[in-house]
DNA sequence: GTCTATAGAGCGATAGAC
DNA sequence: GTCTATCGCTCTATAGAC
């Protein structure tokens, strides 16, 4: 693999565990195994490097949630694969970890990613939703984006629990909580 | 007020926005109007006060969750009251965002304000919810350990939600969506 | 394109005077 | 109890050789 994308694929890691503020321009080099003047050389510092890295695990999170919510099923077996997949729970939302970021949520080029990815995910469910409505799944009075809010806010948040708990239990206690919750409608 | 009162508020505060990692003796120090020699005269350092701050605003936490909990209104009411509650949202849970600190996370005297704050608060909302369920107003059905941790994973997640667009709409939207799916119960 | 050397600043902590 | 001085280290970045 070449320099640059080791360079992006160990920022997008350190971002994940550390947080923009957490990461060093020396620690970055050492996981891509290479020299300070190699990463000067093609970014112009943290801050670029960050954005690109931050752009990818973007992409990355869209690309993975547009295949579960895509499919034949109907709109709860969607929904429900989506919710259910496999995930890396006590690391985290690799996304969603960098709102804690004072650095990145005051920096326009740093959070616009950020903003693009929820706003993106939430109109998908939302579609997702209202298909539901118009086979019958669900009642016509249910507000598709505001239980696509409620659907991605459980998930981020499932993650905070299970951090301050070291265990995924909360986790998959608030996930099927929720799918209760979505199965009585 | 006295200094160590100063310099564990300002910690507290100072966690709150910049997180551990990001938070420096020295930026406490200036916060709380304190010199070096006197901070280091009341705590052995950076993570002794972080400690004592984290464990105060998780009372803190503790004690405004139990005061919208408690009262005696429906369940249904008082879970509206809390999850309604005036909240400073786009400046986010001051124990939650401690989830993305991996030095919090990894050291255990500083995790488990965090592991016993979210435990209580699942557990005191499981016994509204139960409550509910004995006086008819939710289903036999429904677990009110699952529902309890969805709730306060909606409000954690709406948080994040809410930093990333820069914005307290997504936060409303997923609690209220909440509300209209307990409320159909 | 990658290397080493160096910079100025801040980090977290300690020492010792007052 | 609070002050100033100092420590060894890391931070982010730049310079210039190769």
């Amino acid at each position: 693999m070449e320099t640059v994308e080791r360079l992006i694929r160990s920022t997008q890691e350190l971002l994940w565990e550390r947080g923009y503020v957490g990461t060093s321009p020396k620690a970055i080099q050492r996981e891509a195994g290479a020299g300070q003047g190699s990463m000067y050389h093609h970014f112009a510092g943290k801050a670029e490097l960050a954005k690109v890295a931050i752009e990818r695990s973007a992409e990355e999170l869209r690309a993975a949630a547009a295949e579960q919510l895509a499919g034949d099923g109907t709109a709860g077996e969607r929904i429900g694969a989506y919710l259910s997949r496999e995930r890396d729970v006590l690391k985290g939302c690799r996304v969603g970890r960098l709102t804690a970021d004072p650095e990145v949520v005051a920096d326009p080029e740093l959070r616009k990613p950020l903003a693009e990815t929820f706003a993106w995910l939430r109109e998908r469910i939302a579609e997702v939703v209202a298909e539901g409505k118009q086979n019958g799944e669900y009642p016509e009075t249910l507000d598709p984006e505001r239980i696509a809010a409620t659907i991605a806010a459980v998930l981020q948040g499932g993650y905070v629990l299970a951090r301050a708990a070291d265990s995924t239990e909360p986790f998959d206690l608030a996930v099927n909580g929720l799918i209760d919750l979505l199965e009585a409608m």
